[in-house]
DNA sequence: GCAACTGTTGCTTA
DNA sequence: CTAAGCAACAGTTG
């Protein structure tokens, strides 16, 4: 994953080996990764000796006896070990590197084909202009204040920018926020002094103490064939979604996209609010729910909505029509669409892989832009669009009598939208329902079933 | 068996 | 300018 930690212990262990070290000409098997011209850089390394390495935030730099340097990004899977001329596996190698008077020489290995390597003068800074200061190197936090408070995007979006600061990665982000006591998705021109001198000082010794572990070891990442960082014994959000919070022990942690990164935080110590995905049938009252949770201050988000939103929009409409043209004749056809989702279970499918992800998409924007409040989304078909681990509790909304609630609504045709029953897998996920609410009853008696649960979060929440 | 997800960054598009 | 989406790529997980 090589964030600074595991950088920094790529550089120590390299060190070792290869100060003095003279190359021959490297073997490039993937020229993609050299992001100078390849011939100089072939020969540009050839008969050259090492005489330092250095790092700057998530950079490598190997100086050379001459002139230049070589500079190595691992960005997400590279890899740089030091191993027998002959003995190299083949696979996922993209460059070796022959040592003069060895038998070894230096592998780059990379599943991804993501990393990059510079061979540039040394007065050039290359990749390196842009380049923000390192916690270590930052003396005031106001620097950090500044930078952020300009901005009106996530704090962890900022943390993530390597031009304000640099070494922080998707894993330390998260574990610096949470240790900030600091929600990820809080904009950053909403940051108080104190929270720019947390995230500071969290940054330095979150940073320190996983370079003293020699990094994290998460998935295939490894700093060396020896080395085994230990730092992933100390992640307190990381990689344990759905684990119980370490400090609070009252929520599990959660992990919500943010601009396409996987975010992990308890919603307690960080303040982001609670969120509930209320399901259930057709005609259940799940909307009569949710409208109590927002009596009782909760943002409210109907994913219904989101859809009948959906079909006014011409961008969706036209994606619609290009994977779906039986649907439209020529206009969309939405009786059409009802048979063919209650008879084509192949349709069914495509259908609900075109739209769940946009439905998934939207209630996870909805919970990310009111971060901080409390916030009940009803999702009718949660459990077939797998949303279950995108709330802190689900909460089921049930009756016997779904056919008087839809004729009270007015519902015209109730046998065909009872229909749509068979293709809830509700009942079959029941069991993971953190709370039921039964609408048989008075409308009073569901108001009281809700303020229940709405003191009992609050009761966690403190 | 297919879709989503994975540690990073930079470029394109609106 | 910002913001979002995609691209680079290949493997793993549900």
């Amino acid at each position: 994953m090589p964030e600074l930690p595991e950088v920094e212990t790529v550089k120590r262990e390299l060190t070792k080996h290869l100060i003095g070290i003279t190359f021959e000409e490297p073997i490039i098997y993937y020229a993609g990764m050299i992001k100078t011209p390849l011939k100089e850089y072939q020969s540009g390394l050839k008969a050259k000796t090492i005489e330092s390495l250095d790092r700057k935030g998530k950079f490598l730099i190997f100086n050379l006896n001459d002139d230049h340097k070589v500079i190595f990004h691992l960005r997400m899977e590279g890899k740089l070990f030091i191993v027998d001329k002959k003995n190299h596996s083949s696979s996922h190698l993209s460059m070796f590197i022959p040592f003069k008077n060895k038998k070894e020489g230096l592998a780059f290995y990379d599943v991804r084909k993501f990393g990059v390597s510079y061979y540039l003068k040394k007065e050039d800074l290359g990749p390196l202009e842009e380049l923000g200061p390192e916690p270590f190197d930052i003396k005031d936090s106001s620097y950090l204040f500044d930078s952020y408070s300009k901005s009106n995007k996530p704090i962890k979006e900022l943390l993530l920018d390597q031009t304000i600061m640099s070494g922080l990665g998707n894993i330390y982000a998260d574990e610096v926020c949470f240790a900030s006591r600091i929600s990820p998705f809080m904009k950053g021109n909403m940051i108080t002094k104190e929270n720019a001198k947390s995230i500071l000082d969290n940054s330095i010794s979150i940073l320190n103490l996983a370079i003293k572990s020699h990094g994290s070891t998460v998935r295939s990442y490894k700093a060396s064939q020896e080395v085994s960082g230990s730092f992933q014994k100390y992640l307190k959000v990381y990689s344990h979604q759905g684990d119980e919070c370490s400090v609070c022990h009252t929520f599990k942690i959660e992990k919500r996209r943010l601009n396409g990164r996987g975010t992990s935080y308890c919603p307690k110590c960080q303040h982001t609010g609670i969120s509930l995905g209320i399901t259930g049938k057709i005609g259940s009252g799940k909307s009569l729910a949710t409208s109590y949770f927002k009596d009782f201050g909760y943002k409210v988000f109907s994913s219904d909505d989101e859809i009948h939103r959906l079909y006014q929009d011409p961008d969706f409409l036209l994606g619609l029509k290009k994977k779906f043209p039986a649907i439209f004749t020529p206009y969309l056809d939405k009786t059409l669409l009802s048979k063919m989702l209650l008879e084509d279970k192949t349709f069914r499918r495509k259908f609900e892989g075109f739209l769940y992800p946009l439905i998934r998409k939207a209630c996870n924007e909805f919970i990310i832009e009111n971060d901080g409040f409390n916030k009940a989304v009803e999702v009718p078909l949660l459990f077939d669009a797998r949303m279950q681990k995108d709330f802190t509790y689900l909460v089921g909304v049930e009756t016997t009598i779904q056919d008087t609630h839809l004729e009270e609504r007015g519902d015209k045709n109730i046998s065909d939208r009872l229909k749509f029953n068979s293709i809830n897998s509700y009942d079959k996920h029941r069991h993971e329902l953190d709370f039921v609410l039964t609408t048989n009853g008075p409308k009073s008696a569901l108001k009281d079933q809700v303020e229940k649960i709405v003191k009992e979060i609050a009761v966690k929440l403190n």
